[in-house]
DNA sequence: AAAGTAATGTTGACGCTGTTACGTTAATGG
DNA sequence: CCATTAACGTAACAGCGTCAACATTACTTT
């Protein structure tokens, strides 16, 4: 009877270049407090208060950005492991991709990582979990798959696994993205070296999980 | 001639006091942007804009109290190796501190590395950077005592092999800290296994930088 | 003691922000 | 034709960081 909605598609796809203008503008000013509702939407030839027909607030539209920031780290790692069937190639391509990508784009890198005040709204949002799965996944997937084959220990269990080499990565990108320190140049061949400490590590690590016993883990 | 400075002492003293103020809502209230100068002044019995007498800008107080974080982890730091002699004991403690720390205090741990917007304020601050040192300083000494003592390979440089050290807790407590994944409570668990992940790697460490020499590796 | 001067404090103003409330338009089902 | 209702625009509020102009100190020099 009334005025019908937007067919649902019209409406979905204009939020999305609202995100897309939001994404611009965060990709060259940098950082999610570049982002102003009002200046995107005047960008956009709309009235500065329309932004908030398509989201309830700033963190929404900034946690759809965060969303899509993950979808793009996981497209690099799993790109990073096409056509490499040795798990162990694989874990060190992967490895190779999310640390170059996050050098690569320090603000999206932020804008995954280094948000702390927006916590409620991040897990509230299940697009954002599930984006967070993915990514996570294809790590596992791969330690998963060299277990399988007998390419890696099985002392751990691969989501751990999983766990312990993004807390690598993640470490050594995060601080280097955030400039502590000055690991400079030499952060290329740390690489390669924290890889195979961690690799090697966990090769031994049987010792470490026996003062440990393992208790069965969930993921979600 | 003129009226001379406020006795450094007695500005600097003031300076304190409004970092004083500054870090208790920072602590309250948690994160920066819980910070207003305006407010800061206000409650403290002056008029809005007096901070700007003693701080050029907002980031430059932001500065003052990321430092005085910095002087806290040291302070961690420091406490958790008195009394033990033994450089393994000193590591594992020194760890054990860090991550405690950080996991008590999201805010001021997030205050210290996830700051992306003032990068370039930081790297002026002398200030800051001597925070910095110092706090890895702390590192650097236990495994250079380490590894005089020989209890520690001598493989990599005591430099390089704190911040491989960092790289690891800060990986886990920064993900921690971002609610990122759900390491929960197992988390404690996982730090053992870091650890002992990291000391087993380094001391196999020769090989690591051997396989794989420091000479391939473009960017995007 | 008086004057001069620079440090300190206050007030007003500018331009920006996120957000809400309210008025306006337009399209459709009855 | 018209009422209903989504979509959109405008005005307004409260707050922010920041600066400039002004007032107030309190000390040093004469």
């Amino acid at each position: 009877m009334p005025r019908p909605k937007f067919s649902d598609d019209l409406r979905a796809q204009k939020r999305e270049l609202i995100l897309d203008a939001a994404m611009a503008v965060f990709e060259k000013e940098g950082g999610e407090h570049a982002i102003s509702l009002r200046r995107l939407a005047t960008e956009l030839g709309l009235s500065y208060s329309a932004p908030y027909r398509y989201f309830a607030d700033k963190q929404e539209l900034v946690n759809a950005l965060r969303a899509r920031a993950f979808r793009w780290i996981e497209a690099e790692m799993r790109e990073a492991i096409v056509g490499l069937s040795e798990p162990e190639q694989q874990l060190e391509s992967l490895a190779a991709a999310y640390i170059r990508g996050g050098l690569a784009h320090p603000h999206r890198y932020a804008l995954m990582f280094f948000a702390l005040d927006q916590l409620e709204v991040a897990k509230r949002s299940i697009e954002l979990k599930a984006a967070k799965r993915d990514a996570l996944d294809v790590c596992t997937q791969v330690i998963a798959a060299g277990q399988a084959r007998g390419d890696f220990p099985r002392a751990i269990d691969p989501l751990t696994a999983s766990h312990l080499f993004w807390i690598g990565a993640h470490g050594l990108v995060s601080l280097q993205v955030a400039g502590q320190f000055v690991m400079g140049r030499d952060v290329k061949r740390l690489v390669p070296t924290l890889i195979q400490a961690l690799r090697t590590g966990l090769e031994h690590a049987d010792t470490a999980v026996k003062t440990v016993p393992a208790k069965e883990k969930r993921h979600a």
